[in-house]
DNA sequence: ATTCTAACA
DNA sequence: TGTTAGGA
């Protein structure tokens, strides 16, 4: 099953092909990787050349984006992610991932100014 | 014709 | 984020 991961990593799409791909724009794509989300290669004259993993994390950042989260709230989700699998010891909570980015995410909201956490009453209590 | 970086009437 | 200038 390895040769699958090789191609989902080889880096075959322009920019734009991946913006047709994805629906965004090439402003987009690039401020993303500035923001450290996604880290296309680079060909021998600077054009920059994605991979099916790049592709794929642009349409969850999309999404997370349409959820109303800010760059700072999905770069913590990713930064969390490299975290836990840099962690052996942690087996226990490798289950979780998928809810523990639920959290991040309701966590997140709070602070994307679009909320009135203050009168709201008990669904954002036990986070 | 495409993509790149940098910058903002 | 959009857009545009100036290069490659």
């Amino acid at each position: 099953m390895k040769e699958k991961e090789l191609r989902r990593s080889m880096a075959v799409f322009t920019i734009g092909t991946v913006m047709k791909l994805t629906d965004l724009t090439a402003r987009q794509i690039r401020y993303y990787e500035e923001q450290g989300l996604i880290e296309p290669q680079r060909t021998e004259t600077n054009r920059r050349m994605y991979s099916l993993d790049n592709v794929d994390r642009l349409l969850e950042i999309k999404d997370y984006l349409a959820e109303g989260l800010n760059m700072t709230a999905i770069r913590r989700i990713y930064d969390e992610k490299q975290h836990k699998s840099k962690r052996p010891q942690e087996v226990k909570e490798h289950h979780l991932t998928d809810d523990d980015v639920r959290r991040i995410l309701y966590k997140e909201l709070l602070n994307t100014s679009s909320f009135n956490p203050n009168d709201t009453t008990s669904w954002n209590k036990n986070l």
